[in-house]
DNA sequence: TCCAATATTTAGACTAATCTAAATATATAT
DNA sequence: ATATATATTTAGATTAGTCTAAATATTGGA
């Protein structure tokens, strides 16, 4: 199979694809990965001979069709794993991600599909991130930014863009999680901040630099 | 932290002390891992530098504090998530070696600790082990052979000796498994089987080649 | 006690993954 | 269009883990 190594940058390229178009380049990917250009360009080489990205020298990287199947089943685990942390051994959302991030790795497709059942299907995992069915399909996902939302209306929280620990805190702090319904009281147009209530409680201000990191559907 | 082949081989010279006495040959170790003396005697010089065992050359190897406290902490995850695979996820005994193998090696004190609360504090894996607490000690176990019981007498069976596939699958074939009571009928001292009740059912012939590889305690 | 069989270590080589520094290709800005 | 800046690749080195073959140490039998 694949190495650890393999499996994280196979990850790391379908996250810039999904972010940044289909050519990613090599500097993306260290940048992503913390590591050097030269060090992406060896191993790039090595994933092009397993015919598992297609690559043609100083034009950039993109994954092929078993590449992203490979990188698709990768994101699965994740996700799948975040869920038990938090659904089924109480971790809060931003503990779980360094430990998703090992158990993402273990190889048994059984194992894989147990743990599906035994979590009854769940489609978005604790942070709203759609999870991948065993085919490699993702759910349909109709997601918008909080900070493109209408004065008057209400919409229910589906996810976040930053997924860094100190958002998630705060997110946390304030009561916003995917799943809660948030009413949009007031936008000020000069600073793009809202007043918002979340499940019909207490009005709550919330920043440009906050709102935009913020998912939302229509509530219902 | 340690690397997982590191790990792997303190496990192993765990496993050997446990068995063969205190000190160590490259060769056994060489052997249980299926790898090449050489390629031992390369690693043990790695752990001694990093004072996880004790060596001296052509004299063999033996566990140093840390390393045998590194060694539980390894079999603790590795018999835990054994539990849970079979108690959460319904596997069965037989399967479920290859992927505790794997995920013996998760980095998260956090992670272990939470795992162990959500079972239950179990004290013993599928395959009746013991399993460490979170300091490294092992509960309490007083376990003889099946083959050294007595005529008349019953016991409880508390776990194997033997954990190959084949051996435990058969073991489920005729409905043997750790915690069951065992009614020792009859012993034939010419080729040393028993004749047995499991539960007190149906009168079962179990040959020597099996009573050998079966832990008992005295039943309550 | 000594020698041959066995066990162990050393020497030298290989692969995977990483790095720094140098070379080369591409893009941008007069 | 040319030169400068940026991006990428190549060259050469390093570390972890492994191997084979050769050297050396230990052990047990005559
Ligand atoms: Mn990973
Ligand atoms: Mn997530
Ligand atoms: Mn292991
Ligand atoms: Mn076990």
């Amino acid at each position: 199979m694949h190495s650890f190594t393999e499996e994280n940058y196979l990850k790391a390229i379908y996250k810039l694809m999904e972010n940044d178009g289909p050519e990613v380049s090599t500097n993306a990917i260290a940048a992503h990965m913390n590591t050097r250009a030269a060090t992406v360009t060896d191993m790039i080489k090595k994933l092009s001979a397993k015919k598992l990205v297609h690559y043609t020298p100083y034009q950039g990287v993109s994954l092929s069709t078993t590449g992203k199947k490979a990188a698709l089943s990768i994101i699965r685990k994740h996700r799948l794993w975040e869920f038990f942390l938090v659904e089924k051994l109480g971790f809060r959302w931003d503990e779980v991600h360094d430990m998703a991030e090992q158990m993402e790795h273990i190889q048994s497709p059984e194992l894989v599909e147990r743990l599906d059942e035994y979590l009854g299907f769940p489609k978005h995992d604790p942070h709203g991130d759609p999870i991948p069915d065993a085919k490699g399909r993702l759910p349909e996902t109709e997601a918008a930014l909080l900070l493109s939302a209408q004065k008057g209306k209400k919409y229910k929280m589906s996810g976040v863009i930053d997924h860094h620990v100190l958002f998630l805190k705060h997110l946390d702090e304030i009561g916003l999680k995917p799943g809660c319904i948030i009413y949009v009281d007031q936008i000020t147009s000069y600073d793009l901040s809202l007043q918002i209530r979340i499940n019909g409680g207490k009005p709550l201000f919330i920043s440009h630099q906050i709102a935009r990191n913020i998912l939302i559907t229509s509530s219902r």
